[in-house]
DNA sequence: TTCTAACGCCGGCTGAGAGT
DNA sequence: ACTCTCAGCCGGCGTTAGAA
């Protein structure tokens, strides 16, 4: 007040004494004084630099305001200047949206203009409100976005757009928001021919999020749609495009993927139509259902089919993994990722374990982005996007959908569990999520993680199945060890001529070195890129008794300790002879091979394809290729369950993993032999029947599980399949006699008679 | 009938090879 | 450097059998 000086806290109470002013002056006094101290409040937050940044700008100077703003200084977080940017845009945005929808309500081509009033029917699943609750907008603040949620009865839930956080969504001046259900049921009520209303659709913001309803409907709905829905939604997608909120600049490398979000993408097959349609506005031409190509595909639903085009991008091209890293969530989504990366990150893990942390969390942003499709970038601080079952829902089937394996799909889901998990546990301070809805959702994922088990177990049959057609034949094993050990010693000459750094001959000698002991022990690579040189050089042995190599570095080690591997005088000589030439290529840490990263698993699978082709053997295979082969031989020549566990255990591996994973025993020559038994079974005497029978157990026992072993030492009177029955010293007659049966029924199946008739063989083998 | 230990299956999760 | 995908252990949980 002028004239007045006086500073005190209680500035209402000290205007009262202010006697000379009239009532109405000290009202609008105070009106200011609170604005002021409003703003200063809002500034010095504003200086914090606060997360979620700020959505009001009524601190910040106002491009339309005069000197009362501009002598306030631009706030200095970097998010606030580009929320207010964004801002900017979008109030340009509507003031174009609301000219062109001007001009289209006074459009004659727009009949239905009238229609979009708010009592028109609308259908929303009752299943889950809360997700119907919509954010309202971008600068709406917290307690509108709150009114505007309750204001909406659960029966017409609405969303103001991020495009048009102005509008009340209780306004019935405006064109309701686009909610599909709604335009459902339009398309339902109206006849097929009823033209369209360009104005409304064309002067709607776009659905923030995929209404959980419309997934569901259009679940159910996956016959062809009729022309004047895919027109309508067609055109809708194109009139939404401008409205999609703005990204950071990573994501502008993707625009054109951007462009292609669900609700603001053209399908494909209906660009053309559509475009004419909106253009003249008259119905689209009917799409013929058998025409596109899409139905030869795997079937997608509609939101799916959005859901996966905007997904695509980050799933295609040359490099796989950069483009899901470059995902942006915003501020607020980031910098909560970046607190589960540190949460996952592990310091004391191996470089490969680091990796898979980095990896871990570009999916978690996967998910992430996944569910934000469609929502407005300034709401997603709210993490309601995240309680969208619905659409959780879709999630594998997307993931299907751009190419990922069956177990990278259980993957993508199961780290999704985990980052719902710490969610969970560790709410965002500005979550609106509640832990109930948290708990749906992981539920959720659980269920779909569990269904997405049973396509795994088949896909790893499948992968084996694969892994049969390139097994390496026991005659290219032995091969292979013949020529590596004549080349290797001249390979080590050869690096002693050559210039002290020089890699080629090195790098020769790792693959035939490689190839050696891979083809002997079928180790995994690690063992031996992990190899050090303090390993090397503490072996235990002589030259008499050959050297023992323990690498205590390698996957499986809590389990199977050190992997060992023997050499005898000779190859342990190539390795000191490797350790005196490894000093001259200036090594960079301590491991047997010198690669440029610690490990270089797959130089050195390269390195040995190369030694492999060199040596002329057949195919290109993997050292797990080999370890397969060499898993294999050992199923079929060994039946001594106690041999064939002590090479598993060699190889750093139970059988049952080794059954499991490895072991192509359960060929086309092992499945003939079985079905000549069951044929015996079902042709022959009772009393050879019974013989069969135990044959056929002796022969299914060259899969020897750990039951099956248990079962064989419970019932010691009977033989071990390897064994030869008749040496069985079985006191028991009974037994003894079936084990002749047994013996007999072996010799006649050794006949190896063609057998031209399905059922004729048995026949045949037990007459001969 | 209940409790408990043993056993085996299967899901979860991590490590690592392969590919780009 | 990063991701995809396979490999493989660990632990939870259900079942079974024996003991109380």
């Amino acid at each position: 007040m002028p004239g007045c000086r006086l500073r005190r806290m209680h500035v209402a109470k000290h205007l009262k004494t202010h006697h000379v002013i009239s009532r109405r002056r000290l009202k609008e006094e105070l009106v200011k004084l609170k604005r002021a101290a409003g703003i200063a409040a809002l500034a010095k937050l504003r200086a914090t630099n606060p997360q979620p940044p700020m959505a009001t700008t009524l601190d910040l100077p106002h491009p339309r305001e005069g000197s009362s703003t501009s002598q306030r200084q631009p706030c200095a977080n970097p998010s606030c200047r580009a929320l207010a940017q964004h801002c900017q845009g979008l109030e340009k945005e509507i003031k174009r949206l609301g000219r062109s929808n001007a001009a289209l309500r006074f459009s004659p081509l727009c009949p239905h203009s009238s229609s979009s009033s708010p009592k028109s029917p609308r259908r929303h699943s009752s299943s889950s409100p809360k997700s119907l609750r919509r954010p309202s907008s971008s600068s709406s603040s917290p307690k509108s976005l709150r009114r505007s949620s309750s204001s909406s009865s659960p029966k017409s839930p609405r969303r103001s757009s991020s495009s048009s956080p102005q509008r009340p969504s209780s306004s019935s001046s405006r064109p309701p928001p686009p909610h599909l259900p709604r335009r459902k049921m339009r398309r339902r009520s109206s006849s097929p021919k009823s033209p369209r209303r360009p104005s409304s659709s064309s002067s709607r913001p776009p659905p923030p999020h995929l209404p959980p309803e419309e997934t569901q409907q259009q679940q159910q709905q996956q016959q062809p749609s009729s022309s004047s829905s895919s027109s309508e939604e067609d055109e809708e997608t194109q009139q939404q495009q401008p409205q999609e909120p703005a990204t950071p600049k990573q994501e502008a490398k993707t625009l054109s993927a951007r462009r292609r979000l669900p609700f603001t993408s053209r399908l494909p097959q209906q660009s053309s139509s559509s475009s004419s349609s909106s253009s003249d506005g008259k119905p689209a031409r009917s799409v013929s259902p058998g025409a596109p190509a899409e139905d030869t595909k795997p079937k997608l639903g509609k939101v799916a089919r959005r859901v996966h085009r905007a997904m695509a991008p980050y799933f295609t091209g040359k490099s796989r993994g950069s483009k899901i890293r470059g995902i942006v969530l915003g501020a607020s989504l980031d910098a909560y990722v970046e607190d589960y990366g540190q949460f996952i990150f592990c310091p004391e893990g191996t470089a490969k374990m680091m990796e898979n942390a980095v990896s871990k969390i570009s999916r978690a942003k996967v998910f992430l982005k996944y569910l934000t499709l469609g929502w407005s970038q300034l709401t997603y601080w709210t993490w309601e996007f995240l309680f969208n079952i619905p659409l959780l829902k879709f999630y594998p089937a997307v993931l299907r959908k751009v190419g990922l394996a069956p177990t990278t799909i259980s993957l993508y889901v199961g780290q999704a569990i985990s980052f719902m998990e710490y969610f969970r546990d560790t709410p965002p301070k500005y979550s609106r999520i509640t832990t109930g809805q948290t708990v749906v959702v992981i539920r959720e994922l659980r269920k779909l993680s569990k269904d997405l088990s049973r396509t795994v177990l088949g896909h790893q049959a499948l992968i084996k199945q694969e892994k049969g057609k390139r097994l390496v034949a026991r005659e290219d094993l032995a091969r292979c060890q013949e020529l590596a050990r004549a080349k290797i010693p001249s390979l080590l000459e050869d690096i002693e001529k050559a210039a002290p750094r020089d890699p080629k001959t090195r790098y020769r000698f790792f693959g035939y070195f490689a190839a050696y002991l891979s083809s002997i022990y079928g180790h995994r690579t690690g063992v031996l890129t992990r190899m050090r040189v303090k390993e090397v050089r503490a072996a235990i042995g002589d030259d008499t008794t050959g050297y023992l190599i323990n690498v205590l570095e390698h996957k499986t080690v809590r389990k199977f300790g050190t992997a060992q591997i023997y050499l005898n005088a000779e190859e342990y000589g190539w390795c000191w002879t490797w350790l005196r030439l490894r000093s001259r290529t200036v090594p960079t840490n301590r491991f047997f091979f010198i690669f440029p990263r610690p490990g270089g698993g797959q130089r050195h699978g390269q390195y040995f394809r190369r030694a492999w082709t060199e040596m002329g053997l057949k195919g290109a295979p993997s050292i797990m290729d080999v370890k397969t082969a060499v898993s294999t031989l050992n199923f079929e020549s060994n039946r001594d369950s106690e041999v064939r566990t002590n090479l598993a255990s060699f190889m750093c591996h139970s059988v049952d993993t080794q059954d499991h994973f490895y072991a192509l025993h359960r060929n086309i020559k092992r499945a003939q032999t079985i079905r000549k038994l069951f044929v015996c079974l079902a042709v022959a005497e009772p009393e050879q029947a019974a013989a069969a029978a135990a044959g056929a157990a002796a022969a299914a026992t060259t899969q020897p599980r750990e039951g099956a072993m248990r079962m064989r030492a419970s019932t010691p009177n009977l033989p071990d399949p390897g064994e030869d029955p008749g040496s069985s010293t079985c006191s028991n007659r009974q037994c003894r006699k079936k084990i002749k049966r047994l013996q007999r029924l072996n010799a006649a199946l050794r006949v190896e008679e063609p057998c031209p008739g399905s059922g004729t063989f048995g026949v045949v083998a037990l007459r001969s």
